[in-house]
RNA sequence: GCCCGGGUAGCUCAGGGGUAGAGCAGUGGAUUGAAAAUCCUCGUGUCGGUGGUUCGAUUCCGCCCCUGGGCA
């Protein structure tokens, strides 16, 4: 079936007023997906991408450029400082509004767990303050590992200890910050987790299912296609302020194109890496999508 | 032409008489507030070719081919 066969075939079978969310790996093409339908049938696009939202890396993350956000009214794009530290709870306060708005919702990204989130719940844990997270950061540096926090949380949350990923640094930092900062475990404020903002039933989800070699070679084009509409400028813009350890800059290609401005790295080379990295991206995104996507539309490309 | 190095997994390389191993790339997976993040799994390839030595050669020897450097 064709593209726009596909496409056809998926609007009359949804209503106008009906909520939509398209997913999809990163340049396959669903933010045009997400304007035909806004354009056809009206509605808000909601974007439901992680670094999409940062005001300062705007080519590098392939935000819809300002001819396409005059054909359909766009949200939650570059609406936060790129020195702000953001994160799903975040996006699921900000985006849940558009549920009410009264004007039919277009959710479109990448990011598998905001979907999650909107979909399946999400508990209101209390924010952790900075000096948690610096202590948090400071220990696993001294030890060199995350083991003393994972001691910490068998000793006194043995509950969250068992479930988590003990090998992956981030999840137990992670649980280790919410036992200090709130006194509970995140096991225990996981099971309080509310039912969802938005119950997948009511909505018409959409994912695009892209061949691997079609999207890989896409995802090389589109890299050279930032350059060439001003990825070095907008490097050159973020050089003064940079700190990679900012969500914004975990941006693909942005530690890449950094380090060829300040010449320790050439452009080829440069090029490579982010291109490799956003292959092994789009990798994650497809098996998160086969895995938690099942019962969502799909949409075949090419 | 001569001398000295190299030719081993897609790439960069380690190893060494009993048919071989790392990093990167790639694959499959996980994923409840850093998620474009973080983590787990998977390594058979005429060990350049061809003769020879040997019970046995990718490993030693001869010749050939390719390649880096040096001398002419």
């Amino acid at each position: 079936m064709s593209l726009s066969v596909q496409i056809s075939h998926h609007l009359a079978a949804l209503s106008p007023e009906q909520p939509v969310l398209i997913a999809g790996p990163t340049a396959s093409g669903k933010s045009a997906l997400a304007l035909e339908i806004a354009e056809r049938q009206g509605g808000v696009i909601v974007n439901a991408d992680a670094l999409q939202v940062f005001d300062n890396w705007r080519v590098l993350t392939a935000r819809p450029p300002a001819q396409d956000e005059a054909r359909a009214p766009h949200a939650l794009y570059g609406h936060v400082s790129g020195t702000s530290a953001y994160s799903v709870g975040h996006w699921l306060r900000d985006a849940t509004p558009f549920l009410t708005s009264g004007q039919r919702p277009i959710f479109v990204g990448g990011t598998g767990l905001y979907f999650s989130a909107l979909t399946e719940g999400l508990v209101e844990i209390p924010p952790t303050p900075d000096s948690i997270r610096a202590e948090g950061n400071a220990r696993r540096a001294q030890d060199g590992d995350h083991l003393g926090l994972l001691a910490d949380l068998d000793a006194e949350d043995p509950q969250t200890a068992q479930k988590v990923d003990r090998l992956n640094p981030m999840r137990v930092q992670r649980a280790w910050e919410v036992l200090r900062a709130t006194g509970q475990g995140l096991a225990a404020w996981q099971a309080m987790t509310p039912p969802p903002a938005l119950p997948l039933e009511t909505a018409y989800p959409i994912v695009m299912d892209a061949d691997k070699d079609w999207l890989n070679d896409r995802i090389a084009q589109r890299f050279q296609i930032m350059l060439d509409s001003g990825a070095l400028e907008e490097t050159q813009a973020n050089l003064p302020n940079w700190d990679p350890t900012l969500p914004s800059s975990k941006a693909i290609g942005a530690p890449e194109l950094i380090a060829y401005l300040q010449g320790d790295m050439t452009l080829a080379r440069a090029k490579e890496a982010a291109t490799v990295a956003t292959r092994q991206f789009a990798k994650r995104q497809r098996t998160w999508f086969r895995a938690r996507m099942k019962s969502y539309h799909h949409i075949s490309l090419p």
